[in-house]
DNA sequence: CTATTGCACTATGAAATACATAGTGATAGG
DNA sequence: CCTATCACTATGTATTTCATAGTGCAATAG
């Protein structure tokens, strides 16, 4: 029944939501409006990337600007809380960069063997 | 159709698979067992922590080591490159201990005001 | 002796999530 | 006039994850 809360866990469980990572990683760049964040990120529908701005600017993450109403212009920035994650980013860059490379046969990602197993 | 590859959004799409973060914090203490790691993650079913461990040890990040059949023995173990993600895990760390903590009201993540929007 | 527990999983069907695609109303540009 | 763009919403389908039960056998508890 212990309930204990981990704001670690509980942080895991915002950043593995599906998307999450890859608008922040667009607006860390700077703000964007709906249709450019969605070409940023490629590949999220819509009806998703809507769902979750709302739950990320709830939560205090983005925040979600409107400019005007007509012709629509909606900006979506990085609160502080957001920009923070410049950390969690530079870390996933790094180690992207470190040990993914594209499969040679299909393209897919997979792991540089070089970095991943260096020979002893 | 250029399918230019980029490591730092292959490595986003691997992380943010669901249940990956924990699995790797649970891996980063010690090597554990099948169901050990349930217990440790907590909430995964074990269809899909069964397929999320294939995946991670095709993928080359977990390595799987069965030590005996009877009694059924396996542990799942980072390999290097999984203990590269320690800097992702840590940044993930020192993000969830500043800026997130339990709603007063209904116990759920929320972020910590003082922090997210420090007065100025 | 029997009963229970624990190991690493797999199977099944239901629920939640994300998907592609189309469409909204108005306006700016060719 | 025709098209594109803005920020989204709507609809129905496909994918993913879910809860739950069960496998065979050894070791422990009673």
């Amino acid at each position: 029944m212990s309930d204990d809360f981990c704001p670690v866990h509980a942080a895991i469980g915002v950043l593995q939501h599906k998307w999450v990572l890859h608008i922040v990683r667009a607006l860390l760049n700077e703000p964007l409006g709906f249709n450019e964040l969605s070409r940023s990120v490629g590949g999220c529908n819509p009806a998703t990337l809507s769902q979750r701005l709302d739950e990320m600017v709830t939560l205090g993450v983005v925040a979600r600007e409107v400019h005007s109403v007509f012709p629509p212009r909606t900006l979506y920035r990085l609160t502080p809380a957001g920009v923070a994650l410049q950390g969690v980013m530079q870390a996933v860059e790094n180690w992207g960069r470190t040990y993914i490379q594209p499969d040679p046969t299909d393209g897919h990602a997979c792991l540089n063997q070089q970095e991943a197993n260096p020979a002893v």
